[in-house]
DNA sequence: TTATAATTTATACTTAATCTAAATACAAGG
DNA sequence: CCTTGTATTTAGATTAAGTATAAATTATAA
């Protein structure tokens, strides 16, 4: 059980992503962090994000684009990506486990997780324009 | 309306994925090719699956690698990964229409689709080794 | 203190995919 | 059949995300 060892770096970018309201890629983070006066090495934020993420203090997303993204929130959730505008938002409602149920039944795999990424309008972007 | 246009390599790519039971990436496909006989260039096979895709003849399966997957079967369905030898199986079982409807009322989305990837053990991977 | 291990830094490298410019193929009209 | 315009293929350069490496720095422990 090997206790956690959170250096300068990974609190600071720990922080970041604790005071983000949405999910930022590697390279947003970057970017913040130099808004910030923070220039740490590019190697380090990936480094960084990967422990924080094996210590299962945030969690990286892959949404289906080039680059992955970062939440701080860990509890299991699942996103929504607007197709206009791009906005990721988080899906609390769980999937029914009566359907990963009868997935077990027709693949004949043990289920351990469904990661769900849904893609829709958002309020915002239903709004009709003039 | 343009219509199809299946250009030679076009179609040896198709008829490649249309007989392949996996689901191959483009570097995959282009190894394939090479032991077929055909020396397509890199960028026609990303262009020829571009288009296939568009055409929606296939499908482009993003499951969190690095690297896209393709799929000549387009009728919709989700896919399984086995975590430990990393096979991918379709998934048929739709999910829930109810399910999707609660999602609507929380996030206030208009949701179009989907997209769910599996994570759990495959049958081979789970007989206990003596 | 001294040794040892882990981390950061800077930079080089890898991989997947896109872009570009020239060459080639293709279709339509004369 | 020939010309013209458009689309496609090719080869190779380029981009973007992320990983690997080696030296320097920092932290940990005897």
């Amino acid at each position: 059980m090997n206790k956690l060892n959170l250096t300068k770096q990974r609190k600071v970018i720990l922080d970041l992503l604790q005071h983000s309201d949405d999910h930022p890629t590697a390279s947003e983070i970057i970017e913040r962090l130099r808004d910030q006066g923070h220039h740490f090495a590019y190697g380090t934020v990936y480094n960084s994000l990967k422990y924080l993420t094996e210590m299962e203090l945030i969690r990286e997303l892959k949404l289906g684009e080039t680059a992955s993204r970062y939440d701080a929130r860990t509890d299991d959730h699942h996103h929504i990506v607007c197709k206009r505008c791009g906005k990721v938002d988080e899906v609390l409602t769980e999937v029914p486990a009566e359907w990963l149920k009868a997935v077990e039944q027709e693949t004949a795999y043990r289920v351990d997780h469904a990661h769900v990424v849904l893609e829709g309008v958002c309020p915002a972007c239903r709004i009709p324009q003039a």
